[in-house]
DNA sequence: GCATTAACCAAACGATCGTTTGGTATTAAA
DNA sequence: TTTAATACCAAACGATCGTTTGGTTAATGC
């Protein structure tokens, strides 16, 4: 059993950790820094975190699982396969730019900045792009098309909208995701 | 007039500098790990570079100067602006991913990693995404087609190749921009 | 032959890092 | 009313970081 008290402690770690992570990366971003920002010492933490990287798997795990929601949840109501795809991308652009810090560390933080999880975190990306994977297979592609490295074009352009994403820009995320599966479309359709 | 013991040093430095920040990352990277692979101590670095800052500015200088090289010398023999892209993407997935520590520091180490070069750095990859841009100005794209975005999707999935390119993978990189070339192409011709 | 400069070494500096340790209020259970 | 667990604080640990300082050696210029 559980109090409030400490779960919600717990949680505002684990969010003030999150956004300093999405917003400065994972070495950059001190233990002191993530206690300041809670008002806590930086011993504390070790009360709720056994260490850094554990902080990183935690916060990992909830992203995925946000973004795994996102994704159904935006997919779900489509029927056409092409415009799946389309919600799917949407989804996608809104979980590395807008949507929460948590989704955000998964696309900014790689595996390899922490050795000691690092299969962890590839599996956990990996469950998320499996998704992706089967959006893409239920596709009516031309059989010249290699699925494989078409959805590698298609996850990398919507990975890179991190770096140039701007919410008052000239696009939103919906659009974003439309123009991008206009650009494939009629081309790679059988 | 410079010594040729001088200079070699001074290489041997940017390169293994080059190397372990391309496989490692800048912060991950410390001026001991650089020392030893070129058997020096850790304080004679600051004979031939300042600080560890600019000896990246050094590279991603001479980054930019290859790339901008190996991509000129792809599309120069292209006339056609859709196989002047195909070259173009070829070049950016060779840059990428095998092409020389120097180009691969460019993609992988991300200007806010620096503060105090931040704008120096944008502004030399800015220099080499220029040639990009004129690639695209001269494809005969609809006119519903952005062409910002359109750059932005193309540049994001030659990008990303770096995270799961394999030298001894599936399709080399020329095939890669072939086959991305192709998926675009007909979707978007006027 | 002498002075100078280039190219380092040896050693340390202060700062910051993730983390540990021991203690201390506060709360809840008995 | 005592006991025990919770949720911290205060202070420090050793390691590592980028960098500095002062000296040393070898090559070069006059």
């Amino acid at each position: 059993m559980k109090t409030k008290r400490a779960n919600s402690r717990n949680e505002a770690l684990l969010d003030a950790a999150a956004d300093l992570f999405a917003e400065q990366g994972f070495k950059a971003t001190s233990m002191r820094d993530i206690a300041k920002s809670v008002d806590m010492l930086p011993g504390s933490i070790y009360y709720h975190f056994s260490s850094k990287d554990e902080l990183l798997l935690a916060i990992y795990r909830a992203g995925v699982e946000q973004i795994t929601d996102i994704f159904d949840e935006a997919i779900r109501e489509q029927h056409d396969p092409w415009e799946r795809l389309q919600a799917g991308m949407a989804a996608l652009v809104r979980a590395v730019t807008q949507e929460s810090s948590y989704t955000r560390v998964i696309f900014r933080i790689k595996p390899d900045e922490v050795p000691a999880f690092r299969e962890e975190l590839v599996a956990m990306r990996d469950g998320f792009e499996q998704g992706f994977a089967e959006l893409i297979d239920d596709l009516p592609l031309a059989p010249w098309v290699d699925r494989h490295l078409f959805r590698l074009m298609v996850l990398g352009a919507g990975n890179h909208a991190q770096l140039w994403f701007s919410p008052g820009g000239s696009f939103t995320p919906d659009e974003i995701g439309e123009h991008f599966v206009r650009y494939v479309r009629e081309s790679t359709t059988a």
